[in-house]
DNA sequence: CTTAAGTTTGCAATCGATTGTTGAATCACC
DNA sequence: GGTGATTCAACAATCGATTGCAAACTTAAG
C-alpha cells in the first residue's frame, strides 16, 4: 500500500514548488498562478487521487473546520432533528460536527468538553444549557464561539436559538381552557433549566389571564423530562390534587409518564382526564391516544443555530448576540377532550 | 485573550526542554522522565490550564484519534442507539465519532466520505452498506479500517456487527404460525439490502420448513424502510392478496404504514389482520396497537462495532474479519392475535 | 580512580499544509 | 534600450506536537 500522495507528490508530478500546487489547488487562491499551471497542478491531483491532508491545514491556520455539539443524550428523541439540522447547514460549508452526549452529568460533560477543546473544534452548539452553567461561563470567557440550541441560560450574551416555549404553553393551556376544563395541572420540568421554568411561568400565567387561581397543589415538579419521571410526578400529582381534569405536561415523554399512571389507575385518557404534551416528538400521532402537543421545528432549531455560528466563524471580529426564537404550534389529537358531564 | 498555551509555554516554565515536557504530559513515555522532573511539568501545565492540541499530534503521528461513522440518517429511530454505543466505546479510549448522513444517496455518501478520509478519521464504521457497494470496495482496496455495523455486504471480508435476521424473521413468523395463521403475507425490505435479502428469505424458509407454500403474491418488496414505503407496500399486497390473516413486515416503520393502511381500509388490527414489526424501535410499546416486534440489541451493535475497530485500530498488523451476529427477541405485544374464527 | 551500565534530558528532524516575501520573467511604453 | 508595472513562481518560515538519537549525568562495580 503506498502511502496517500501529499501536495509535494501534486507539486513534483506537475513540475512545480507546492506552494503553487497549494494555490492552484485552493479555489481563493488560483487567480494568483497562471491558468495552465493550475491546469496541470489540478491534473496531478487527480492522477495521484490527491486527497488534501485537513489536519496539517487546520495546523497551519488553526481553524478545524470542526464545531462541537453538545446534547443530553441522543437517544432522547427530540435530539436528533436538532442534530440534523446543525450537520446539514454545517456540511454544507465544510465543516463537521463532533457530538457529545453529557447524560446529564457534570462531570462528563466537562471532560467531553476539555476533549473537544482538545481537537480544536471553532466553535460550540450547546444543547444542555441550565440556566446558570458554570461551564459556558468559562467558555465566555476564553472567548469561545457558542450558540445555545433550543434551551437558553439566564445570561443573555449567548447567541441562541430557542422555540417559543411561553406561546407553546399558553397554546396547550389555552385549548383545555377552551374545551372547557377548569381545574388543570402542571406537571412541570426541572426548574434549573431555562424549559422547565418559563413553561411553569407560562402555565401559570395563562390561569391567571383567566381570572384562574394557580393553587401549589397543581403543579408538580419533575425530576427530569422522562417517562419515568413524568410517571413519579404524576401520582404525586394525582394524590395531591384528585378533582383535576387535564394536565399540561412540560414534555412530551413526562405526558406519556402521565398516561401510563392514568392507565395503572383506571382513569380513562381523555373522557375523564386529558393530556397535553410537548415538542410532538416522532411517532406521538401513533401513541394510544395520539398526542395532543406543541409542535417545535426542532430540525430548524437546529439548523439556525448552525447558521449563527457559521455566521460567528466566518464573520471576523466581535458579532452581535442574537436571540432566535421560533415559533411553535398547537397539534390538536386525541388525548384531549372536554372535561366529564 | 492570550492565544492558548503551547507545549513549549509549559516547557518554559517548568524550565525543561519541549521534549521532556511532552514526555512528562504522556502517561505512556513518561516513565522515561524523572519523577520530581514530571511533576513539576504537570504542576506548569495545570497552572497553564495547558490544553494539548491534537491537530498538531494527528499531524506528527498521523493518527486523527477519529472514526467516521456513516448512516442513512439519525432521524430514523434505529440509528441513535446504535450510535450511542458506538460513541461510548470510542469515548472511552479518547476517540471522537464523525456523523455522516447519507440519505441514501450514492452522491452524497460520496462527498461525505472523500471529506471523513480529509479528515484522515483512523477507520470507518459503517451502516449504509447495501449487497454490493462501489465505495466499500474502494475502501478495502486502500486498506482503510471498515467496520460494518447492521448491515452486511455479499462481501464476506469486512468486519461487521449484525442482528441474526434470519432468527428474528423466523421467531416473527413461527410465532404467527403458533397461533394458527396459515396465510401469512411479507411486506419485504430492498432487496439490494442485506437485511432485506436475508428477512425475506427467511420468512420463505420458516413457512416452507412448515409444509406451506408461499405464493409469490403473498409478497411485496418495499422501496424504502419507511412507513410511506410501507403503505405503499400494503396497498400493494392485499389488493393482490386480499384473504391474508397476517403480515410479517420487515421492520417497525413498514409495519407502521401497513397499520395506517388497514385502518384505511377499516380492517381492525389484531382482530382481523395481525402484523408484526422488526426492530423493536423506542416507543414501539405505546402505539395503537403496541407492535409485536422483534427485538434488536442498537446499542450493543453499536458498542461491539466500536470494539472492532478500536481492535482493528490499536492491534497493529493484518487482522482476522471477525463476524459477529447478535441474537433478536421476540416481543409479544397486542399487534398479533389469533386468526378470525 | 576508571569503566560500564543505566537514567535523564536536550537537540533537531519531521508530519503536510499555508502564506509573506523575494526574485525572475514578461510586457508595454517612451 | 531603459524604465516601471505586472504577473507568476519559488523560497522558506511556520503551525505544535512527537520521537530517534546523542549527550550529559548518576550510580555501581572493579
Amino acid at each position: 500500500m503506498p502511502r496517500a500522495a501529499t501536495l509535494s507528490d501534486v507539486a513534483q508530478r506537475a513540475g512545480v514548488h507546492q506552494a503553487t500546487a497549494s494555490r492552484a489547488l485552493n479555489p481563493a487562491s488560483r487567480h494568483l498562478v497562471n491558468r495552465a499551471t493550475a491546469e496541470r497542478v489540478l491534473a496531478a491531483a487527480r492522477e495521484l487521487g490527491y486527497v488534501p491532508n485537513a489536519i496539517a491545514r487546520g495546523l497551519r491556520t488553526s481553524r478545524s473546520g470542526t464545531v462541537g455539539v453538545i446534547i443530553p443524550d441522543l437517544m432522547n428523541p427530540l435530539f436528533p432533528p436538532i442534530v440534523r439540522g446543525i450537520e446539514d447547514v454545517l456540511a454544507r460549508e465544510g465543516y463537521t460536527a463532533l457530538l457529545a452526549n453529557t447524560d446529564n452529568d457534570e462531570q462528563r460533560e466537562r471532560a467531553l468538553f476539555e476533549s473537544l477543546v482538545t481537537r480544536r473544534v471553532d466553535g460550540f452548539i450547546v444543547a444542555t444549557a441550565r440556566r446558570n452553567h458554570p461551564l459556558l461561563d468559562e467558555a465566555a470567557r476564553h472567548g469561545l464561539n457558542v450558540v445555545l440550541v433550543y434551551r437558553g441560560t439566564d445570561r443573555t450574551d449567548f447567541c441562541a436559538v430557542t422555540a417559543d416555549d411561553r406561546l407553546g404553553i399558553a397554546l396547550a393551556t389555552e385549548h383545555l381552557l377552551q374545551i372547557g376544563h377548569r381545574r388543570i395541572g402542571h406537571l412541570a420540568g426541572p426548574q434549573d433549566l431555562y424549559t422547565g421554568s418559563i413553561r411553569a411561568n407560562s402555565f401559570a400565567e395563562t390561569l391567571r389571564s383567566h381570572q384562574l387561581s394557580v393553587p401549589p397543589e397543581h403543579i408538580v415538579v419533575c425530576d427530569a423530562y422522562s417517562e419515568t419521571a413524568g410517571v413519579a410526578g404524576t401520582r404525586r400529582l394525582l394524590d395531591q390534587a384528585p378533582d383535576l381534569t387535564a394536565i399540561v405536561a412540560a414534555n412530551d415523554l413526562i405526558a406519556l409518564g402521565a398516561c401510563d399512571v392514568l392507565r395503572e389507575r383506571g382513569l380513562r385518557c381523555p373522557d375523564q382526564i386529558s393530556v397535553t404534551g410537548f415538542n410532538d416528538m416522532p411517532f406521538a400521532d401513533k401513541f394510544d391516544p395520539p398526542l395532543t402537543t406543541v409542535r417545535v421545528p426542532h430540525y430548524d432549531l437546529g439548523a439556525e443555530a448552525g447558521r449563527l455560528l457559521l455566521d460567528q466563524l466566518t464573520r471576523p471580529g466581535p458579532h452581535l448576540t442574537k436571540r432566535l426564537s421560533l415559533p411553535p404550534a398547537l397539534i390538536t389529537r386525541g388525548s384531549t377532550a372536554p372535561p366529564p358531564q
